[in-house]
DNA sequence: ATCCACTTGCAAATGATTTGCATTTAGAAT
DNA sequence: ATTCTAAATGCAAATCATTTGCAAGTGGAT
């Protein structure tokens, strides 16, 4: 894992190496405030600052080395509940492009209905992120 | 629309109806700073509270009138980056399953690619919502 | 062992969203 | 039309996740 942060030309610390840990050791996803909680838990390492953890996940991210499930934009958006669609949402301007498929719809119906834990599925969010052609240098 | 509202037992009123009507024009997914925006551009509704923007635009998400782009949950959560996959996420719990389909990889691909705005996509994330059997009543 | 850019801790700032409370208002009952 | 009450609103303060400025600490190249 530490070569991972030399590769990228990051200092290997004990706050990074303890954080990349946990996220080793768990199965499911954390948030910033799970990992504080892993770490206050280990002895060791109580004396991670919060602010070192955010920091320090975003990073990783930049990394590459942890995924942000969902890259959610500063504030909630929405829009007239209407028509089931997807989005394509431009990283850098916002701009939205709508889009539909149902080929998609209908696989994740499947998906549903095969899940071993899941006995109710809501609803689903589905995005995609880049740059459209106005932002594209 | 006011109808709507009606049939849902909410109070038809001048700011429910402003920010209504602002959806109705806009063609895109819009932020609570959008409609607060929107609002002041129009002579009328110069006077709408902040406040009154998210209670109104989370009413008219229950009432299922407009539809909150993801279910962000308060938190980012992260993961390690190794595999490509997405998850079913308990609406409750927060527990987390993960999958992958390659079906839908390979649509998204040519959902891309057929953009008519979008020159570059970096990424996508899709999550499904529910209940899991533990939380299921 | 030294040095400096990179890290960290701490506290304060930020930005989106929520909430308590006093006032106003929609709309049902009169 | 007037009255009445629960629901809606404005305002300011609170909250919550996340970010940032700055001073002090530390990896790791030399």
């Amino acid at each position: 894992m530490q070569e991972i942060l030399k590769e990228n030309g990051y200092k290997v610390t004990p706050a990074r190496l303890a954080i990349l840990s946990i996220f080793n050791k768990s199965k499911l996803p954390l948030t910033a405030e799970d990992v504080c909680r892993e770490l206050v838990k280990e002895k060791k390492n109580k004396d991670i600052n919060e602010a070192t953890v955010y920091r320090t996940l975003s990073l990783l991210e930049q990394a590459e080395i942890l995924r942000k499930i969902d890259f959610r934009k500063e504030s909630a958006f929405f829009e007239l509940a209407e028509k089931h669609h997807h989005h394509i949402i431009c990283l850098k301007c916002d701009t939205v492009e709508d889009f539909e498929n149902k080929t998609i719809e209908k696989v994740l119906g499947g998906i549903a209905r095969n899940s071993s834990k899941f006995i109710n599925i809501k609803d689903h969010s589905l995005e995609l992120f880049g740059l459209c052609k106005s932002c594209y240098q």
